[in-house]
DNA sequence: TCGACTGAAAGTGTATACACTTTTGGCTTT
DNA sequence: AAAGCCAAAAGTGTATACACTTTCAGTCGA
């Protein structure tokens, strides 16, 4: 089963949800979509089950799916899960540490300054994501990145709409600190540098201004 | 939409595995499901793509449903990350204990202690998951709670299968130790004791032996 | 006797059909 | 002109149909 046509299906949508090209609250209509992508709705609503589980969509009885616009509330719940996990992934990278990780770790680095000074919104935001799962992956933890990128679509869904260019400088700046406090063994010092850099994007997220566009075949084209 | 059809379904499926009525390996075949639930294949389907994601199925191409058998190692991850979760939980669940809190936890602790001594397998499994949610409930935390109890049903699927009678007793006191630490709001102190119980149950899984047992309609009824 | 073929039975994957609910647009009424 | 109402259109929820794949039993040949 989970024939790579639904598969395409829930990718394609996720990413232009957490890329923002569909707004939350975005009406995601079945036929819509199935006229879009060429298959019968049968396969859409796979996917819109799939990622209604993720939590990037919501779907509500005999209305259809919308994308979904998690409250301030909930934002804060799933930063304060990210922190509880990667505090302590922080402390367990560093007892595992080699010279390859910190090397993949400082090449991920790059890619993001340079995403970030190229002004790839799009890229940049995903890659600042991907640091924190590339860790997981790194700890030889499929399971932990898998729950991480997760939690980190379901944030991309709010920090997108708000990260601006400065923000993005910082954060990419603060990954670095962490890597330099890792590449000395200070598990304490990471832990501590992961936490306030996971607060400080946490605080800059805190302004909502709701945005609706629901063109949905302009956003997929 | 999530019609509650399914959501039934995904229930009954979903107890059925973690009480290991359903044991790792079994068929979860469409029309028989559909028959037994007294619907079509669509909603068994919505529901088989569900569990998948849950990780509690496993899916192939084609050849259709089975329960899970996780790997050792995929347990071994799926522990770490309760690991690194729930040491930090116990932290900040000491930050802002209350008595009411520490009254709810002991009760439940209570329940576990008479689930054990009427030798009730399946209610004191149960029970001694949910102590761990009910912590991330109390916390007013309901992604948490989420995450953690899909990651408890996760273990089920094993634990369940190799907890002895004794291994049951000594966690509803490692429970007992852990609440009295709490209490003390000796934070330090909890969070080693949750982490230490944590190893104890990861612990108490190694040795393996499969057991068979492929009858649907019996499972269920 | 055992292994390889073969065709039927069973099962999955996708599309379509149809009942029922929500939405919409216009018409009436005030 | 605004509010309420009704019928048509659009959309969702479930069942069914059908093509294609896997499984299995029985047969044939070595």
């Amino acid at each position: 089963m989970e024939t790579s046509s639904t598969h395409a299906i829930v990718s394609a949508l996720t990413k232009a949800i957490v890329d923002h090209r569909l707004m939350p609250g975005s009406k995601l209509a079945e036929q819509k979509l199935a006229t879009h992508f060429g298959v019968s709705r049968t396969l859409v609503r796979q996917a819109l089950f799939q990622l209604s589980q993720n939590k990037l969509i919501r779907m509500e009885p005999a209305r259809g799916a919308f994308v979904a616009a998690p409250s301030a509330d909930e934002a804060k719940q799933v930063f304060a899960v990210r922190r509880m996990l990667e505090v302590q992934m922080t402390r367990e990278f560093v007892r595992d540490i080699t010279p390859a990780k910190i090397r993949a770790l400082k090449a991920h680095i790059k890619q993001e300054k340079e995403a970030i000074t190229h002004e790839d919104v799009r890229g940049r935001t995903e890659l600042l994501g991907d640091f924190h799962v590339r860790i997981a992956e790194l700890m030889g933890n499929p399971v932990l990145a898998q729950i991480l990128g997760e939690l980190i679509s379901r944030c991309a869904l709010i920090t997108l709409m708000y990260q601006s260019q400065n923000a993005a400088q910082h954060s990419a700046e603060e990954h670095e600190e962490i890597v330099d406090a890792m590449a000395q063994k200070d598990a304490d010092r990471a832990a501590e540098l992961m936490e306030s850099h996971l607060n400080f994007v946490e605080q800059s997220l805190s302004f909502n201004k709701k945005i609706p566009t629901h063109d949905i075949a302009l956003a997929l084209s």
